[in-house]
DNA sequence: AAGAGGCCCTGATAGC
DNA sequence: TGCTATCAGGGCCTCT
């Protein structure tokens, strides 16, 4: 499901949903996640005042009182779902605990609320969840991961320092979360693409120009997808079940075949699969 | 140390 | 209908 974008939408509606409750109850219907869910987590979780939902790169950060904290990771497939007691969801007309759409399989935990039920689920089980015992420990969590794409840090000196003597491609820099954090496989494309750069253009290879051009088309293009409430492919929803946008919007991902949108560029949109990702770009204008 | 590739897992879809 | 193969938004690990 999420990159950045999608996972900052969950973040948005979940804030509003929990800021200032507390979880009353913490149900593990199934503790294989990438990382197992360790078993003290309810008795960690439970009764513990949420504070705010934040969010670094992909991470969603639960902030309790006390200073701990809850990390969760969606992975490929993770989704979350929000039961409201006094909004019942349209097509809504059996108990508080189902909903039509709502999954029952691959249900992992289940955090009760007054008058509200949070739901995780993830059939491929690529998320996580990450217990936090204090505010040092945050910070240091997300050390060793590189900026954001909105952050001050991810300038045209650290790019270019970055890329000297790599001779890894462009793209797979996209996705190293060590150099940059939150792009991922959308976007990366998406990203390139608005910066006329070949995918596999080899990153030493980027005079300043084009580093630029990657940088500043990275913060437009998050920002711009954030503002749509996301990609919706296959079935991305925020947790109340409403859709995104942006994928209406994609110049290049899952357009194989079709003719480039730039103005007079007569090129036709390639997909290259390498380690079993796809990459899309155009074969024409991408140098 | 950097870079390439495999692997974790289930589900949807395409092709036969 | 039902088999098999392929692909999916991530990131960790290992090998060279």
């Amino acid at each position: 499901m999420p990159e950045l974008p999608e996972v900052e939408i969950v973040r948005q509606s979940l804030h509003k949903k929990i800021k200032k409750k507390s979880i009353q109850q913490v149900i593990i219907r199934n503790r294989n996640l990438r990382f197992k869910i360790p078993v003290d987590f309810e008795n960690f979780i439970k009764n513990k005042k949420i504070i705010k939902v934040s969010r670094f790169s992909k991470y969603l950060i639960i902030h309790f009182q006390n200073e701990d904290y809850c990390l969760i990771h969606l992975g490929m497939s993770g989704t979350i779902h929000i039961l409201d007691k006094k909004k019942p969801l349209k097509f809504t007309n059996t108990s508080f605990y189902h909903s039509p759409y709502l999954p029952e399989k691959h249900n992992h935990a289940e955090f009760v609320f007054d008058n509200l039920k949070v739901i995780y689920n993830d059939p491929r089980r690529f998320g996580f969840f990450e217990i936090i015992r204090n505010h040092q420990d945050l910070d240091k969590r997300f050390t060793s991961m590189g900026p954001e794409p909105f952050s001050n840090k991810f300038n045209l000196n650290y790019v270019v320092n970055y890329f000297k003597n790599k001779n890894k491609d462009i793209k797979s820099f996209l996705l190293d979360q060590k150099f940059v954090s939150g792009i991922g496989n959308i976007y990366a494309s998406e990203i390139l693409f608005a910066s006329k750069i070949n995918p596999f253009k080899k990153a030493k290879r980027l005079n300043k120009n084009e580093c630029l051009s990657v940088i500043l088309n990275s913060k437009r293009i998050l920002k711009h997808a954030i503002n749509k409430g996301g990609s919706s492919i296959r079935d991305f929803k925020d947790i109340s079940g409403n859709k995104g946008n942006f994928q209406k919007e994609f110049k290049v991902y899952q357009q194989e075949g079709a003719h480039c949108k730039r103005t007079n560029c007569k090129g036709i949109i390639k997909k290259k699969i390498t380690s079993n990702r796809s990459t899309f770009f155009c074969v024409s204008c991408q140098k």
